[in-house]
DNA sequence: ATGACTGCAAAGACTTTGCATCTTT
DNA sequence: AAAGATGCAAAGTCTTTGCAGTCAT
């Protein structure tokens, strides 16, 4: 017998929320995000629902950045760019490796390979600013010392 | 001043045992690999070398994977292939994309991109194995029943 | 001797889970 | 009414950290 699915609106709220953000967000994001207008909201049902949500397919998991798994509800193929300094994610639209990699990779290793992501890694606008602007005044420090 | 770097040699032990085994090696992977020819060796300290390793350059980040993070002794460009049923992790040395794709996505998107990750999922051959025989005995099941 | 490294154990952070209660169907 | 979903809090895992003692230079 299958398992009935029973869509409270908590759980809608809470994919809404995920696929309503770029940000990529954690347990801990949609939580407070959704906290004012539910104010009864569990943190336990969020992550119990993120697991649920990957189950059915409908967002993925970006991986652990700082800690934190994150999550994304834009399922067509893309990249993504995560800034080391401020954890922040982005997502790259226009890049990604060919769609036969896969099947390349299974054959050549004998693998079952069902998906792959490709992530880079650096600092993002902001953060590559503020770390020259950083990196200036050292060196203002240390000439003028 | 700089600061001074002592090499102990449980601190050269912890380093040999990450590149001396292609597994791709949790933190208590190499505390127990350790434990039998340093029995006084601790967890904590292992932690302490493996963040002291990665600073250096000497190793890096696999990412997390079934909640540990994993590590590699292997520095030069390649892929890799985790098994998401027993978490085993593979490096692929023939597979990785164009060496300019980071200056790629760093002008295509105004980022400072310093790496990337190319990371395949799915199953590995025991697994895939495993799991066909056991859907093997399942459909006997269903259809003896 | 100095300062870096380590062991130990406590603390921290994130996530999972058991159970009673509430909701959806 | 039945079964799934949730709240709450405890427990579980992995990792970090403070401090006192040890070791390399």
């Amino acid at each position: 017998m299958e398992r009935a699915i029973r869509y409270s609106q908590k759980r809608a709220d809470i994919l809404a929320a995920i696929q309503g953000t770029d940000c990529h967000p954690s347990a801990e994001w949609v939580y407070q995000q959704l906290k004012p207008s539910h104010p009864g909201l569990s943190l336990g049902t969020v992550y119990r629902n993120l697991i649920f949500f990957r189950q059915q397919g409908l967002i993925q998991s970006v991986g652990v950045v700082g800690g934190q798994e994150r999550f994304d509800g834009t399922l067509t193929p893309h990249s993504h760019f995560v800034c080391d300094s401020c954890g922040s994610v982005l997502d790259l639209p226009g890049i990604h490796p060919d769609g036969d990699l896969d099947q390349t990779v299974s054959r050549q290793y004998g693998l079952s390979v069902q998906r792959h992501e490709l992530t880079f890694h650096g600092l993002c606008q902001s953060c590559a600013q503020s770390q020259s602007n950083q990196s200036d005044q050292n060196n203002k420090e240390e000439t003028s010392a």
